[in-house]
DNA sequence: TACAATTACTACTTAAAGGTAGAATTAAAA
DNA sequence: TTTTAATTCTACCTTTAAGTAGTAATTGTA
């Protein structure tokens, strides 16, 4: 029960991207090192955020990624979706789509409230929220 | 965010083998057809539940699997351990083991409360509580 | 223009989860 | 004692996640 490494990695990329005060381009060895995170891995996960539109990608030399969207607009249940990991309304413990309005899996009432609390963190969470909240290294 | 699939097979056949009223033997054909399992994933599952000592198999013309303990003994948390899938105490969103008391992540805070709910669902559901609860097929 | 520093792309490898096949073992029943 | 219905074991196959390698494309700077 958690969540991907790739969604872990992402939402510390940006939480630390989102710390840093001007805007300023970050490039991948920076991140990669900072965060102690594979580089190529890394580069990996970036082109898919920047496919997603939450970053921007600058090339060539004295390139690098910056925020595309406020970091208040950017919830962490986006980044969550990129790498299908969000907690969908329709899931319930014991698989998505089991559960329906006929047949109710056996814990299907006792994960009402773990699932609404987790999907308050993940869909009200902005970047601009956790910046600066707790060790991003 | 979810649980594997055998955390969510194991809970399922389990959950249905406590509905049935008599500590009858159910055996693996019965169980894969009337929950839709894979037979040979099941067995291997069961299998699994065996060497756990949560239920006891009887081989054999006649056989099937029987609980060990009382359904009121063994929570929905027990299950999950037999996976490498329960909450632990230490596990934050951002990474087993990342957060400590020098650093918290950016989220730590915000996870308390859900972790708990799921850790609070997980540990205090016995099978004996979900029987009869929704449907299990 | 040439160079260096950067991201993007394609393809591969490794590890783990999910699932399958077949034969061995067990024990009740005929 | 033979047959039959059951679990168990070993080994494999498939899919997905995780991670790596090499090269192409891009672009500022000297």
């Amino acid at each position: 029960m958690q969540l991907s490494n790739s969604s872990q990695y992402a939402i510390r990329i940006l939480a630390y991207m989102a710390d840093q005060k001007d805007s300023r381009l970050m490039n991948a060895t920076e991140l990669a090192e900072t965060l102690s995170i594979p580089y190529k891995f890394l580069t990996k996960i970036m082109t898919e955020l920047v496919k997603a539109g939450l970053v921007v990608s600058i090339r060539g030399r004295e390139g690098g990624y910056k925020f595309k969207k406020k970091t208040s607009e950017i919830m962490v249940s986006d980044i969550l979706d990129i790498f299908n990991d969000s907690v969908k309304d329709e899931q319930c413990v014991l698989g998505i789509g089991f559960c329906n309005g006929m047949c109710k899996c056996a814990l299907h009432d006792q994960w009402m409230e773990p699932k609404h609390l987790l999907q308050k963190m993940f869909r009200e969470s902005s970047l601009e929220d956790i910046a600066g909240e707790g060790c991003k290294i």
